[in-house]
DNA sequence: ATGTCTACGTCTCGTAGA
């Protein structure tokens, strides 16, 4: 079962580069963040006639996730983090495929910090480990899969002493995303390529694709069952030298299921 | 400080978010 995750930024203006990944790759499982299109401007009819059933939670402008399975229909478990009932921003969606709990997520950018943004980001952060918690007491094979909009490690990011004051990179982001890791999840792509500079995010500005300036803030974080059935993880990094690309790569996993007890 | 791309509204350019 391949499971990828791709902020495609704005379905509207990428959805042939989607449907040109999707038929070249044809994942199982594809968690998409970044639609930017309203609910009823999805472009369900095209998903469906590339091959997918799609759940998906639409904003105007901003935000936007969506979750797509090959041959299945998704089956809706939750639509929205727990944690704020006056949180608006569409970021978080999690359906069941094939016996698999997916949840797929667009964890907020946090920029300009300090401030209200990144205030927001890391009580959103906060929220997502709580829900985490669960998610891994309940025992069932789970995959978090999206932008975390958070750097990890110094090996993640072409040059970390130009990073430290972004929100991305900030100590109050790593420190959430090290304290979510220390629950049990593993980091799939750092898991099959330990000491290797692998990134799923190139911005616009100044060639970074061709400078190979990058970083890595989409991650595929498996639960224990999951993890023993990991077989292979990369990125699609070709996809980003496309033409009108997103500034995202696809980033996917390979699982074996017959190594999946059920 | 800069750079590029997107969506929207003020609507064929300016602004904001990333």
């Amino acid at each position: 079962m391949r499971i990828a995750t791709f902020n495609i930024n704005g379905i509207g203006s990428r959805l042939p580069a989607l449907r040109e990944w999707l038929e070249e790759t044809q994942p199982d499982v594809a968690c998409l963040q970044e639609l930017k299109a309203p609910q009823e401007r999805f472009p369900e009819a095209a998903i469906n006639e590339a091959g997918y059933q799609a759940l998906w939670i639409g904003q105007k402008s901003w935000n936007g996730v969506a979750i797509l399975a090959r041959g299945t229909t998704p089956v809706e478990v939750r639509r929205g983090l727990p944690g704020d009932d006056a949180d608006e921003q569409s970021r978080y969606l999690e359906a069941a495929i094939d016996g698999v709990l997916v949840a797929c997520l667009y964890l907020p950018n946090g920029n300009p910090s300090p401030g209200p943004k990144f205030d927001y980001k890391l009580a959103w952060f906060e929220r997502l480990i709580t829900h985490a918690e669960g998610l891994l007491a309940s025992g069932a094979p789970v995959v978090l899969a999206g932008d975390f909009n958070a750097i990890p490690t110094e090996l993640d990011v072409y040059k970390p002493e130009r990073w430290v004051t972004d929100a991305l990179f900030r100590p109050e982001t790593r420190d959430a995303f090290h304290r979510l890791m220390a629950q049990g999840w593993t980091d799939a792509l750092r898991s099959m390529h330990p000491d290797e500079r692998i990134f799923t995010f190139w911005d616009y500005f100044r060639d970074a694709y061709g400078r190979d300036a990058g970083l890595r803030i989409d991650h595929l974080l498996l639960s224990p069952m999951l993890a023993g059935a990991l077989t292979a993880a990369n990125v699609d990094r070709d996809v980003r030298g496309r033409e009108k690309p997103s500034d995202h790569a696809p980033t996917w996993i390979e699982l074996d299921m017959t190594k999946i007890a059920r």
